[in-house]
DNA sequence: AACCAGGAGACAT
DNA sequence: ATGTCTCATGGT
């Protein structure tokens, strides 16, 4: 069933060269930036700090907390995500050599990191680490659920079990079903009022027909 | 002019 | 364990 229907996205949208992103760092950053918030913001962010010549761990650790969120303004909650930014960057300097570790000791360190929740543990665990984790995100949920195939309301541990458990743990698939989930949910449903696929907007009633059977 | 975006922490119940 | 608030800019 989970099979079926990452071929089928796959073969319509065909591979989507997750994660935007020149080095792992990178992606972490954007990880956390990306909270909650559209990816276009999140270029603009990181091409400040790239222009300062800000995007590795040291400069970030050594800005003040408020001039950092000054580059941070387009991805919305600058002051919190600031915050966030300098404790996984402190993070990263304590802990070198964090790829030698186990995926789920590695996940708990993540998680251990002021501002790093269970989907952007996960987003850094495949997304930067190449682990086989399945990432889960309210378009996931949505999906999932309008296709009657997963409790909307359930738990991000059990969603993620549930979707691990039924594919094969293979890290490169995982990359491309969530990019795909994602790229299918920015898709479909934008300038019509009624669509014939689906849409994944949060008030949006339409389902997504061509997945269900 | 609402609505929403690739969530997470703090806090109360 | 589970529910509600807050954080905030910029697209459509």
């Amino acid at each position: 069933m989970l099979e079926r229907i990452y071929r089928q996205l796959f073969d319509h949208y065909g591979p989507q060269h997750w994660w935007p992103a020149e080095t792992p760092f990178e992606v972490m950053v954007g990880a956390v930036l990306t909270q909650n918030t559209a990816w276009t913001h999140v270029e603009r962010a990181i091409d400040n700090l790239r222009q300062a010549d800000l995007l590795n761990p040291a400069a970030i650790t050594a800005l003040d907390q408020s001039d950092l969120a000054d580059y941070l303004r387009p991805v919305g909650y600058f002051n919190i995500k600031a915050k966030r930014l300098q404790a996984l960057t402190r993070f990263l300097i304590d802990h070198p050599q964090l790829n030698s570790l186990e995926t789920d000791e590695l996940r708990q360190q993540l998680l251990s990191v002021h501002g790093i929740g269970p989907e952007t543990a996960d987003d850094i665990l495949l997304y930067a680490y190449q682990r086989p984790v399945f990432v889960v995100d309210a378009y996931t949920r949505r999906l999932f659920g309008r296709l009657g195939l997963m409790d909307r309301e359930a738990s991000y541990e059990n969603l993620r079990h549930a979707f691990e458990a039924g594919l094969k743990q293979d890290a490169q698939m995982f990359n491309e079903y969530h990019a795909l989930i994602v790229m299918h949910a920015k898709t479909v449903c934008r300038a019509k009022p009624v669509c014939d696929n689906c849409c994944l907007r949060r008030r949006c009633a339409y389902f997504c027909e061509a997945l269900k059977a």
